[in-house]
RNA sequence: GGCCAGGUAGCCAAGCAGUAAGGCAACAGUCUGCAAAACUGUUAUACAUGGGUGCAAUUCCCAUCCUGGCCU
C-alpha cells in the first residue's frame, strides 16, 4: 500500500492538560475524526473517572476506541493496535484526517511505530501458579522458555515476567526479537505543554468535578455489575483509592489524598515517557497547534 | 495535681552504649505483549531541651518542656 501522502495528527500530553478540547477544535478545523489513545477509556462503564468525552462534547466529531471493551476483561496494547489500525483505515476511507489523542504513550507507540504482536489472553490458572514464585524464579523460567526475551526484559519486574512467560506458554513459541512495522503515513505529533503548578491545579479541579459528578457511584456500579474489588483496584489511581475506601480499608479523606497524589505521580511518569520522543512538538495553546497543523 | 507511655528526616517507624534499619512522600528514570500498571535509582548535617555518669550516650540517670492515656 503506497500511502505516502496520507497524514495523521497525534496529540499527546499529561492528564488534565486539555488534549480533548484541543482535539475537537483541530478535528473541526481540519475535517478530522478522533482515535482515543487511553488505556482506561477503552472500557465501558468507566466514564467519570477516566474523563471520557461526552456525546455533547464531541460536537458531532466521530470518536474511535472508546467503550470498546468490558471492564471485566483485560484490554491490551496488542488489541489497541489492532483496533486502532482498523479505525485509521475507516477514517482514511472517508477521506478524513485521523487525530490520535491520548495520554497512554505505550498505546500510541504500539499504533504509530507498529509493534507487531499476536494477541494473548491472560491465563488465570498459569498466573495463579506463577503468583507464588519469586522474581528470580520467574526470570529463570523465562530464560528457559524464551532466552531472547529474557535478555531484554526488566528482570526485577514480576508483572512483566509473568506476562512474558504467559505469552511463550500460550503461543508455544518464543518470540525473541520484536518486529516493528511503522505506519507508512506521515505523522505530526503535538504535545500539550503545561506549567507544573498549573497542571497540579487543573488536576485538583477536575478531580473535584469527578466527585461531584458521582465518581464514587460509578465505582459502586462497577462492583454491582459483578466486577471484583481486586479488578477495580487494578485500574489504579483514584479507582484503586476509592475501591479501598468503599471496602472500609481507608478513610474517605485518605482516598482523596491518595488519588490526587497518584494522579500527580502519573503525570510525571507521562512526562518521562514523552520526554524521550524527539518527534513531539510541544505547544502551549490551540493557536500554536493550529499553526503546526496548517503547515503540516 | 498523681501515675504510666512516648518524643528519631515532611510523615510513619526500628534500634537502645561504639554516631541510626525500613516504609511512605519528594526527585530522577525504565518501558517494543497486562502500561492510569509494574519496576529501578537518588536524596535528607532525623535521635525534644539542659545537665550528669561513662573512654564513648540516640541508647543509662536526673530535671525541664511537649504529646497521648489513665487516675483524683
Amino acid at each position: 500500500m503506497n500511502a505516502g501522502n496520507k497524514k495523521i495528527i497525534v496529540i499527546v500530553g499529561p492528564t488534565a492538560s486539555g488534549k480533548t478540547g484541543l482535539s475537537i477544535k483541530l478535528a473541526k478545523k481540519f475535517n478530522g475524526e478522533i482515535i482515543s489513545a487511553d488505556s482506561r477509556q477503552v472500557y465501558k462503564q468507566m466514564d467519570i473517572g477516566t474523563a471520557k468525552i461526552t456525546k455533547k462534547e464531541m460536537e458531532g466529531v466521530p470518536h474511535y476506541l472508546l467503550d470498546v471493551a468490558s471492564p471485566k476483561k483485560k484490554f491490551t496494547a496488542a488489541q489497541y493496535r489492532k483496533l486502532g489500525m482498523k479505525a485509521l483505515n475507516t477514517i482514511f476511507k472517508k477521506e478524513k484526517l485521523p487525530i490520535v489523542c491520548g495520554g497512554t504513550g505505550f498505546y500510541i507507540q504500539a499504533l504509530i511505530d507498529g509493534i507487531v504482536l499476536p494477541e494473548v489472553k491472560p491465563d488465570w490458572k498459569l498466573r495463579e501458579k506463577l503468583g507464588s514464585k519469586t522474581t528470580e524464579e520467574l526470570y529463570k523460567i523465562l530464560k528457559k522458555l524464551d532466552p531472547k526475551r529474557a535478555k531484554t526484559i526488566d528482570e526485577d519486574n514480576p508483572r512483566r515476567l509473568v506476562r512474558a512467560i504467559e505469552i511463550v506458554t500460550l503461543t508455544k513459541k518464543p518470540v525473541g526479537e520484536i518486529k516493528t512495522d511503522p505506519l507508512p503515513y506521515s505523522t505530526l505529533i503535538i504535545g500539550v505543554q503545561r506549567e507544573p503548578e498549573k497542571l497540579k491545579k487543573l488536576i485538583e479541579k477536575r478531580f473535584k468535578i469527578w466527585l461531584e459528578q458521582g465518581f464514587v457511584k460509578e465505582i459502586k456500579k462497577l462492583r454491582k455489575s459483578g466486577i471484583s474489588w481486586k479488578r477495580i483496584e487494578e485500574f489504579g489511581m483514584h479507582y484503586r483509592a476509592f475501591a479501598l475506601c468503599l471496602q472500609g480499608k481507608i478513610t474517605e479523606e485518605e482516598a482523596e489524598e491518595r488519588s490526587l497524589r497518584e494522579l500527580w505521580q502519573y503525570t510525571k511518569r507521562q512526562a518521562t515517557w514523552f520526554k524521550r520522543d524527539q518527534r513531539i512538538i510541544w505547544v502551549k495553546n490551540y493557536k500554536e497547534a493550529e499553526k503546526l497543523a496548517k503547515q503540516f
